[in-house]
Formats: C-alpha cells, structure tokens, sequence
RNA sequence: GGGGGUGUAACUCAGUCGGUAGAGUAACGGCCUUUUAAGCCGUGAGCCGUGGGUUCGAGUCCCACCGCCCCCA
C-alpha cells in the first residue's frame, strides 16, 4: 500500500476499484467525524470469544452478569429494524452481539446501520447475557468501528470454492473456509509438538546456510543465484544435510534443523519447489535408533492431530466423534484409513521390489524384463534409476498404513554406511505413509576416501540433478573425523497432509508457489526474462 | 511436453436444439422490539477467461491463446 500518500482517505480510496456504496460509506463516517482506520486504538479489558465464554456464564442471572470487551470481524448481520443482531468473528471464535437504537442513541445508531459492512472490524463492549432463544450474546452499549472493509468478503455461507482463488488470495480461503483456517493451525501446532519432541530428546537446534556454493546432499536441480558484491554464484540448498554433518565434526552430538529446501523441479500435489524438512543429526546412533524415534514421533502426532480429521469425518457423517475415536491411531485420509499403531510395518526393499514389481534388485537383466512390464523406461540409465522407478511405480502406491522400508541399494544412497552384512545395501530406511515418502534416514558416511569416491562417481554422470563438482570442503571436514552417527530427514508438508487429510501439498502450504499472472493491459510472456530462471523473482524477493 | 476437465454477477452455481443473460446469497431501498442461513416487499448488478472464425444470429459450434485442476512423460 502506499502507505506514504497523504491526502483525504476518500479521495486515496477513490483512485481504488471501491465499489460505490462502499465508497459513500466512508464518506458519511468522515462527515460524521467517525475514523475509518483509528489510530492510537486501546481496547482495555478485550478478551478473546472463548476467554471470555470460559471466564463468564452467559446464564447468570441479571446484576452478577459479566461486562465484556470483545473485538473481531462482522461476520453476519441480521437487521430488525430498531435492533441489530451481529456475529462478531475473532481468532478464537463467533459469538453474537445485540445492538439496540434505544441503547446506542439514535444518531450512533443510524449512522451504524447506514455504514456497517460486512468484513468490518468493531469492538463491542456490554453485558453477557443470553437471548429468548437461549444464544450467548454481548448487549452491546458501546460500539467502536476499528477498520473498515471496503470489499466484500467471499460469501460465509458457500464458502470459497475456487482453487485458485483459494491459493491466490489466501487470505480469502481463511476468512471463508473453517477447515483450512484449522488445518493451518494444526501445521503450526505439528510443528511445535515435533520441535518439542526433538528437545526433549536432547536435540540442539540450529540454522544452517540456505545459500550453498554447491548444492549438496540431495540429487535435485537447484535454484541458482548470484551475490554480487562477493561475485559468487550461489544456489538456495536443496538439503542441509552437508552443513549439519559438519557440526557433528564440530562435537556438536545431537542437531536438528526445521526449515525450506528448495528444488527447481515441476510441481504436483506432493511437490512444491519449496518445502520444508525436519531434519537430525545424532552421532553414536544407529538406523535403528530412529526407527524407534520415528515411530514414536509419527505415531504420537497421528494420535495428537489426526483427532482433528477424525473428528471432521465424523462430523461429515452427522455423527458425534466417540472419545475412543479421538484417541486412535486411525486417521482417515480420502478414502484410505491409515492405521499408525505401533509398531509400523518393516519390509527390506529387495523383498518389495519383488513382491510387487516381480524383480530380483541385484538381477540386472531381470529388473530390465520388469522395467519393460511395467511400462518403465530404461534407455541409457542406471540400472538402480530404473530400479528406484520400479519402486515408486509398483511399490510406493501400495503401501498405505506406514512401512519402514529398509535396505536400500548403496548405488541409491551416495551419503550413507553400506551395511556390514551386505555391502551391496546401505544402514538406511525410508518410512512411507499413504503412498508418500514420509521420511528418510541413515547411518552417516564417515570415510571421507569412500564419499571422496561417490561424489566423483555422482560429477561423471554429468547429471543436472547432481552436483557438477566434488565439495572438497565437506571432504575436508569428514577428514578432520566425524563420529558414527545417523541423520533423519522428516517431510513437514507431507506429514501436516496424512494428519490433517489433506489431498494436495497446496492445502498446507500458505502461499504455495503459482505461475505469475499477467497484468491487466500487459501483454503476457513478451518481454519476459529469456534465462532459464524465469521465475527467480518469486524466490529471492527481497525485504530491502 | 502430451491427454482430459474447467473458466458465466462480489460468492456458490444454472443456462435445453444456436434465438432478449438466470437463481440463491451478498449489495442497495423499504417494513419489522430477541434473530440466528431471520423474515416480507422492491431495486441494481455481467468483457459469459482473451482473440479470431462459422452463422441472419454464438455463453452455446470451430480454431488459437491464457489461467486453474487432474493424469501421463
């Protein structure tokens, strides 16, 4: 907004598409020396809907009834002529407010019902009580306009349907659509529970840099920049794993890390080109040892969140959620029932690969015949590309309720331990959930001859998805000694999606990355930048 | 990149065989002393995604483009 333009609000708002009557209003409040946008606002004493609702008992009888401060968004107005009813919305909840002419005085209140809109901010101060038809109401004997809405909000009713809309003015979906104002609260609350986990656990958690020289510990095309006054090419990370391996040399022995990955990639409903991942670092630890913990960490959130979808399934199908129910390790997702009782289900990727693709991993020519049956291509690539597509084509979809998945070829695993039992696989498991890779994890690689070699191997494929040089600086700290240890890689968007049912990455991403839309007059896609970084801006943006 | 779907009022959606652009909500004007999807009477509201074509006539049929959704590569 142009927040250093002067002149009469008006006049500014005029400049703006306000639609007329919205307009007017704005003009009358002024004439009637009422501030559209206050400033210097106090509200003593304002509580929050379910504050107050906890605090005070709407049934008490008159001359002990409480005086309350409430303060939020008009959500509905029911108009009776010399009374008006309003639903006054805020972060905690709805409750009505009562406005009476004889209360209010007669020149307060027709200028109220002349230029109250929906979407306006007030503050209502007045009595608890409760209405003929028993409905907890504030009998409002003064009330202030806090903000002015001068565009209408998306019909509460009906709801937002509109994808788009839903994803470009988010702020729409939230005012408009419960569920998704909730599934973004239960993310935050997933979030903090996860983080609590790992502190309880004896994690440090720490920032690594997001902008890397080379773009490392994950095969993913990266987003390149440029600092200009070092003159260095730089890249966002695609994974922070290399930095957080270097504060286990550091003697650092527990680290986590929540944050954004970003990978130049397509997008779809389970990928966003930013994305964020819990993920730790624990030295003397096995794969195993994050099997127990992240089993006990999926398992406890399902419990803790999936009650929510469990409760709006429930909800769906008018009936009241039973408290047994809201306590299950069963969380539904789309038609699916995902049961996250422990322990989750172990499987070895050989034993998968054949059981649903038909293959024998360490069998080239027979990974080639079920590449072939299934419609997966094999020309010119790596026989463990082909395998590993194998597994997200015949595998991945069939595993609903959680499975460790674990064995994983070495040739599918550049950073990890190969197993002391059989070289030919890597300490390492992958958890999938609902067809999704949930989370990924290992026993570190130490030997820094063994990784010089795999990062050698990975730069003569000539791979856009890998690194086109060797990090010598992480070769360098692994020189120095990093103790045994084992690193986690935790999906946050998946893990907010199978617990709140979402469908789509989008629905719990705030502000996922869209295509620009073309200004208005402007003609689209004509000038626009030739690189191939067409959509830099929409990272890099800058706060200065 | 390929295929399928979709785009109509602020919101949710109808729109038949090609023949004057519709409803509910919201808005606006009335009536109404406790309603709750308040009710009743009335009014205004549209670049039918954009551009071209066929036709006497296109929201509707054809082509191209744009956005969005899904599937595939």
């Amino acid at each position: 907004m142009a927040t250093g333009e002067r002149g009469p609000l008006t006049a500014r708002l005029a400049r703006m598409t306000v639609p007329t009557d919205r307009h007017d209003k704005l003009g009358k409040l002024q004439a009637s020396g009422v501030p559209t946008y206050p400033a210097g606002m106090s509200l003593p004493g304002r509580e929050l809907i379910q504050d107050l609702l906890a605090r005070a008992d709407p049934g008490a009888p008159e001359g002990d009834r409480a005086v309350a401060t409430i303060a939020g968004r008009v959500a509905s107005v029911r108009d009776h002529g010399n009374s008006l009813f309003l639903d006054i919305k805020d972060d905690s909840g709805r409750l009505q407010a009562f406005v009476r002419k004889k209360t209010l005085g007669e020149a307060a209140f027709v200028l109220l019902k002349e230029t109250l809109d929906l979407g306006d901010f007030v503050a209502c101060r007045g009595e608890l009580a409760r209405t003929r038809m028993g409905e907890a109401t504030v009998f409002t004997e003064s009330l202030e306009l806090l903000s002015k809405s001068t565009l209408a909000p998306p019909s509460e009713w009906y709801g937002l349907a509109d994808v788009e809309t839903r994803l470009r003015k988010r702020y729409a979906d939230l005012i408009a659509n419960p569920e998704s104002f909730e599934r973004f609260r239960a993310r935050s609350a997933i979030v903090r529970d996860a983080r609590h986990f790992m502190e309880e656990r004896g994690f440090m958690e720490v920032e690594t840099p997001m902008l890397h020289g080379i773009a490392g510990g994950a095969a993913a095309k990266p987003f390149r920049t440029h600092h200009n006054t070092l003159h260095m090419d730089l890249s966002l990370r695609i994974a922070p794993e290399l930095y957080l391996k270097r504060l286990l040399v550091g003697g650092y022995e527990r680290v986590f890390e929540i944050g954004r990955n970003f990978r130049n990639e397509g997008l779809s409903p389970r990928h966003n080109p930013e994305f964020s991942m819990l993920e730790a670092y624990w030295a003397y630890a096995r794969m195993d040892d994050w099997i127990e913990a992240c089993e006990t960490l999926v398992a406890d959130l399902a419990v803790a969140h999936g009650c929510h979808q469990r409760a709006v399934e429930a909800t769906a199908e008018d009936e009241t959620p039973a408290p047994e129910l809201l306590e299950s390790h069963l969380v539904v997702r789309g038609d699916r029932v995902i049961d996250y009782s422990r322990p989750f289900a172990r499987r070895t990727y050989a034993e998968l690969i054949q059981e649903y693709a038909g293959a024998d991993v360490f069998d080239e020519s027979s990974v080639l015949q079920a590449a072939e049956k299934h419609g997966v291509a094999t020309g010119g690539r790596g026989v463990y590309k082909i395998v590993d597509d194998l597994f997200g084509t015949c595998v991945e979809p069939q595993l609903v309720n959680p499975t460790f998945v674990t064995h994983l070829p070495i040739a599918l695993s550049p950073l990890s331990k190969a197993s002391a039992e059989d070289p030919r696989v890597a300490e390492r498991f992958e958890l999938i959930v609902d067809g999704m890779e949930l989370a990924n994890a290992f026993s570190e690689l130490n030997d820094p001859e063994d990784q010089r070699e795999r990062f050698e191997a990975q730069v003569a494929e000539r791979d856009p998805e890998l690194p086109a040089e060797v990090d010598e600086d992480y070769i360098e700290a692994l020189r120095y000694g990093m103790p045994p240890a084992a690193g986690i890689g935790i999906g946050i968007d998946r893990l907010v999606m199978l617990l709140t049912g979402a469908d789509s990455i989008r629905d719990v991403i705030l502000f996922p990355l869209l295509r620009a839309r073309a200004r208005d007059g402007e003609e689209a896609g004509d000038e626009e930048s030739p690189s191939a970084e067409p959509r830099k801006d929409a990272h890099l943006k800058s706060e200065g």
